[in-house]
DNA sequence: CCTACCGATCGGTAGG
DNA sequence: CCTACCGATCGGTAGG
């Protein structure tokens, strides 16, 4: 949850490259000598700036759970109502998986290359994330601001929706992340259903 | 969309294995040489039931793919309103992930690992299989059944919603598929809004 | 950051 | 279905 130091240029940049390929062939089929092309160099010299391609795993991994615990962080005050609290939890999410959707992408998929301990840590961190999100909607059940006969079922569901985003999701888009957000939150909160409007319970 | 032939059952039980490893550890993070150990044969005797490692995913993705859309035909009779139409092919699509959770992951996400022709044509399906939801929801709205600012967004949340549940489905869990189903329907359809009953609209 | 290389392992085949 | 093996490629290292 601590913010993580800076990394040097090249380093930063290999994450980069490394976080594309990830994604867009897996971690396991990505081969430290296609990364090492894509940068302009030979595969050995890659282990002059990272001592093993799991550990550019295990930083981007980690690194997007920091941002999505910070983005849950500033979202939720106590001072708004609950409903309200979700709601921008739900942009804040958004706005993680839009402004890097590459390493998003690999945080939902290849995180099972981890290996342990890291990859327990790493569910251990989700399963929280997603427990702040069912707290938040068992709040508002509380409050008689949400209904859902169950909201651990409710959480693993709105989350499932938002995250499925990084598959389709294109920048230069029509829809801006917050109006991707806002409808996300908006279709997650109203239903199917017809109803009687859109910016609250009846 | 062809009812495939019924495989030999030592083929069978190399998909089914196959399957299993290929959702534990991803396509290409599963060796041959497991594969073989795990069905206690050697690695080079797979080849007398197989031609080739991608043909075993060939198989799982192509034959899912099939009983997606037999559980969406069968689901949708143009006798029943839409909205009821649509409950009936979350459930249809429910029954096949959790049916086969295993090769519903591989589904999911080993696609990528099919070469080309094979994998523009796994996409050609899976976007047919979901513009079959936006026109269902399409018809839903212009029926005045259903409500939704955009039936092609609302698909995809929809599908996103449901296709998370080889993720936490367990056989053994205290719901039956039915009964997550209709759960999943149900919030879909209802939202997290206090509403006014669970059967339809007001 | 490169050259040269390590042992291990990969998917797949020949021949029986 | 096994034995024995193919060429290719893997992640990573030594030494400069």
């Amino acid at each position: 949850m601590s913010a993580a130091a800076p990394l040097r240029p090249r380093k930063a940049q290999i994450d980069r490259t490394a976080t594309a390929l990830f994604r867009a062939q897996g971690f396991a089929a990505t081969s430290m000598r296609e990364l090492a092309t894509a940068l302009g160099l030979e595969a050995g010299s890659l282990y002059s700036h990272i001592k093993s391609k799991e550990e550019i795993l295990h930083r981007v991994c980690f690194g997007l759970a920091d941002s999505f615990f910070a983005g849950f962080a500033a979202a939720t005050h106590e001072t708004a109502p609950v409903a309200e609290q979700l709601r921008q939890a739900i942009v804040a999410h958004v706005r993680v998986l839009t402004h890097d959707s590459a390493a998003s992408a690999v945080f939902l998929h290849e995180w099972r290359h981890l290996s342990e301990p890291a990859r327990r840590e790493f569910l251990a961190l989700r399963d929280r994330y997603e427990g702040a999100f069912r707290e938040l909607i068992a709040r508002g059940v509380a409050a008689g601001e949400l209904h859902t006969p169950d909201p651990a079922f409710a959480a693993l569901t709105l989350l499932a929706s938002l995250n499925w985003l990084p598959n389709w999701y294109r920048p230069e888009g029509k829809l801006t992340p917050d109006e991707i957000a806002h409808r996300l939150a908006e279709q997650l909160l109203s239903g199917l259903w017809p109803h009687r409007g859109s910016t609250g319970p009846a």
